[in-house]
DNA sequence: GGCGCTGCAATATAGACAGCATGTC
DNA sequence: CTATATTGCAGCGCC
């Protein structure tokens, strides 16, 4: 794992000038050593790599450089893969810069979607895999033009739950031509002789990294801090996390913690937060960003509160259950250095590009949720990508990471396992039902039919073992079979429509199972009982259920004025999801009822984040089960699935569906229009005055036009 | 009887991808 | 097999 460091000067490149003119704009004049490493590895020939290297480290050049290459010696499309959203936004806005030299470049994701159609007219697309899977699976004539694939953050192949989404895309895409990128692996050659792709393999890190272990001394008030090269440090406190923050934080360093709950983040910020007089602040960039945050409509005003409270002192916490506009705000706080300290989940080990001087990692415990008092270590990889976030280029000479242990007797065993050890290896998480029987689905979707054999073979491409594939293989096709999924045409398995419909979906097999036998079992029923349905899938939001609560929901099912559509499992795991689902079918009801957003947030104890992600995936659901009820001629149900999802999407009562078709009226301004007798698009139109009166004028002025369009594109 | 305190017991616990219609990234 | 901060509640003394 070592390389000279050797720097390519940009002129070496052989690159056009135009190309190496913009990569110079960016006031880069050398390749660092991983970027040097690939390029002689042949990056620029086309060469297939597997490069390996800590977050922040450059990656992205390297990609571009390929993409950039690739593209202009061989023409075509080029596709660059990601696990994240905001990544892949992140990278969208990177590769912008070539369309100067006329590349034209796209993004599309779940929440930020270019339709399939306009695609064809990008030369570089920025997506997820999941987005990837589902194109493919859509068959579009343009992707056949995509040859040279680069698959970021290619070690999600190793996450449960979305790994066997990343291994079927990997599959795919090393059929043809391919550049991966990769934190740190220990497996990585055994993983590029899967892609057939070359290792590079490297540990360069723009700002050095120190990781240390703290823990108390006997004396009460004092931490120890073991550094790896050695070096020891005291600091005094009531809190090792809260002594190490101020140490950094009067060396002008910023400080990211990491806690393993959402309310750990929030005390451990808040406890900060009481020191914070004795740092320096920027007092009038800070209120700045309270405006800011005073004009973010999404978000309960408990959080907004609160998180004002803090960012006054330059603190902050950020967790996924705030929403995206708050942490937004947050990142980008932190990013100018306003914010001196986030006190966050593992939201921030992942994804976006957010370097602090200091990272304090405040646990290496989690709760395991499969098994109740049974508590994990973090995995290494982890344990890597939070202190991986220590040092910031531009700022600190090096970045610095502590993990925090209860006693002295911990540091040597939390030394060896996170900060001298290798990671974990990658492996396959195709092995079970629910990930092989989706992967099937998937190829057959995206290839059309193929034979046993041909089927077969795709699935001996994967990492799973062979003897697996072997096990798994029969079992899916005779499931896949018998709940009329695929079926056999000649000598080839082709899909049914409702599996091609599946597939389009994006919806995992059991899921459409699920719904199936909910709604052919059952007559129209309400729209608690849908919900609670689509609630109770594999596919549907997971949400935690207090134990008063539980009692609570146990009663209500007992006096419920509408049957549900799943009988009430015996099994105990089974009926605590019955018990999540019906939860989540509660809120999604308020939502529906147009009950405030605050409320919501306090009855149920969930953030704003939360129940955007409910609402996002409920209405994901929605749309499904109304696909699936056409298809399987089941029209009762369909034109109740078609209002619910409509009703679910915006958070409305059934009559303001007309309203909200508007652009910038959402719930409330619906409501609000409609309270004052503006009940559809043509009242808008007749009553500009009142419009503009009750949205003001700038708003309301672009709502009336936006009406206007709107009745005339049905006329 | 009501209030506040203490101390032990119970409780709770991370994250985030996907469809499609919009206009067009 | 392993954690820990917060909340709930019984029991108590005190006014």
């Amino acid at each position: 794992m070592s390389l000279e460091l050797e720097w390519m000067p940009i002129e070496d490149l052989k690159l056009p000038s135009n190309v190496i003119e913009i990569i110079k704009k960016r006031g880069i004049k050398k390749l660092n050593p991983p970027q040097t490493e690939a390029v002689k590895k042949g990056l620029l020939e086309g060469n297939r790599l597997l490069l390996t290297s800590p977050t922040g480290s450059g990656k992205t050049l390297i990609a571009e450089m390929g993409i950039i290459s690739f593209l202009l010696k061989n023409g075509g499309k080029a596709i660059y893969v990601t696990p994240l959203r905001a990544l892949t936004n992140e990278k969208y806005l990177t590769f912008k810069d070539w369309e100067l030299i006329g590349f034209k470049v796209a993004m599309t994701s779940g929440d930020y979607d270019t339709d399939d159609a306009w695609l064809k007219n990008y030369d570089i697309i920025i997506t997820t895999y999941e987005k990837l899977d589902s194109l493919w699976r859509h068959r579009p004539e343009w992707l056949n033009e995509v040859n040279y694939f680069v698959l970021d953050e290619l070690h999600y192949l190793n996450d449960p739950e979305r790994g066997p989404v990343v291994e079927s895309v990997t599959i795919r895409a090393k059929r043809r031509n391919l550049l991966a990128l990769s934190a740190t692996i220990s497996n990585y050659k055994q993983i590029a002789k899967w892609l057939g792709a070359e290792p590079v393999a490297t540990n360069w890190r723009p700002v050095p990294l120190i990781e240390g272990v703290i823990y108390p001394e006997r004396k009460k008030k004092e931490y120890n801090v073991i550094f790896k090269d050695n070096t020891t440090k005291k600091v005094h406190g009531d809190d090792a996390i809260i002594a190490y923050t101020l140490d950094s934080l009067s060396k002008n360093g910023q400080v990211l913690v990491f806690r393993n709950s959402r309310k750990m983040a929030e005390s451990t910020a808040l406890k900060i937060a009481n020191y914070m007089n004795f740092v320096s602040l920027d007092e009038n960039a800070l209120s700045e960003i309270l405006k800011q945050l005073d004009d973010i409509e999404e978000g309960g005003s408990d959080e907004k509160e609160l998180l004002k409270s803090l960012i006054s002192k330059g603190v902050a916490y950020h967790h996924a259950g705030l929403s995206k506009a708050l942490r937004d705000l947050i990142e980008e706080g932190f990013r100018q250095r306003k914010i001196k300290v986030i006190v966050a989940t593992p939201t921030l080990a992942a994804g976006v590009n957010l370097p602090a001087r200091t990272v304090i990692i405040g646990d290496i415990y989690r709760f395991n949720k499969k098994i109740a008092g049974y508590y994990d270590e973090i995995p290494i990889m982890e344990y890597k990508q939070m202190s991986g976030r220590a040092g910031r280029p531009g700022f600190d000479q090096i970045g610095e990471s502590i993990v925090v242990v209860r006693d002295k007797e911990d540091v040597d065993r939390v030394f060896k396992k996170y900060v001298l050890s290798d990671v974990e290896p990658i492996e396959s998480k195709l092995g079970s039902e629910r990930a092989f029987y989706t992967f099937l689905l998937g190829i057959l979707s995206a290839e059309g039919n193929l034979s046993e054999k041909q089927l077969e073979n795709f699935a001996y491409e994967s990492l799973l073992a062979k003897q697996l594939v072997d096990v798994y293989f029969d079992r899916a096709i005779r499931w896949l079979l018998e709940h009329s999924f695929i079926k056999e045409e000649g000598n080839t398995f082709a899909l049914t429509n409702f599996g091609k419909r599946v597939a389009d979906l994006y919806i995992n097999p059991f899921t459409a199972d699920i719904i199936r036998k909910g709604l052919e079992g059952h007559k129209a029923s309400c729209e608690l009982a849908y919900l609670h349905l689509l609630a109770f899938t594999p596919d549907g939001p997971l949400v935690s259920v207090g134990r008063n609560e539980e009692e609570e929901l146990i009663e209500l099912l007992e006096d419920l004025d509408c049957e549900l559509l799943i009988e009430e499992p015996y099994e105990e795991d089974e009926y605590s999801l019955y018990i999540n689902a019906l939860k989540v079918a509660l809120i999604m009801k308020d939502w529906m009822d147009e009950v405030d957003e605050d409320t919501i947030l306090s009855k149920y104890n969930i953030g704003s984040g939360d129940l955007r992600n409910m609402v996002e995936t409920m209405d994901w659901l929605t749309y499904s089960a109304y696909h699936l009820s056409r298809e399987l001629k089941l029209n009762e149900h369909a034109d109740k699935l078609r209002i619910l999802n409509l009703r679910v999407r915006d958070g409305i009562k059934e009559e303001l569906l007309e309203l909200v078709q508007i652009s910038g009226v959402g719930r409330k301004r619906a409501r609000l229009l409609y309270n004052n007798g503006i009940k559809e698009l043509g009242d808008v139109v007749m009553n500009p005055d009142k419009v503009k009166n009750l949205l003001g004028q700038k708003l309301g002025e672009k709502v009336v036009q936006e009406a206007a369009r709107l009745l005339n594109r049905f006329h």
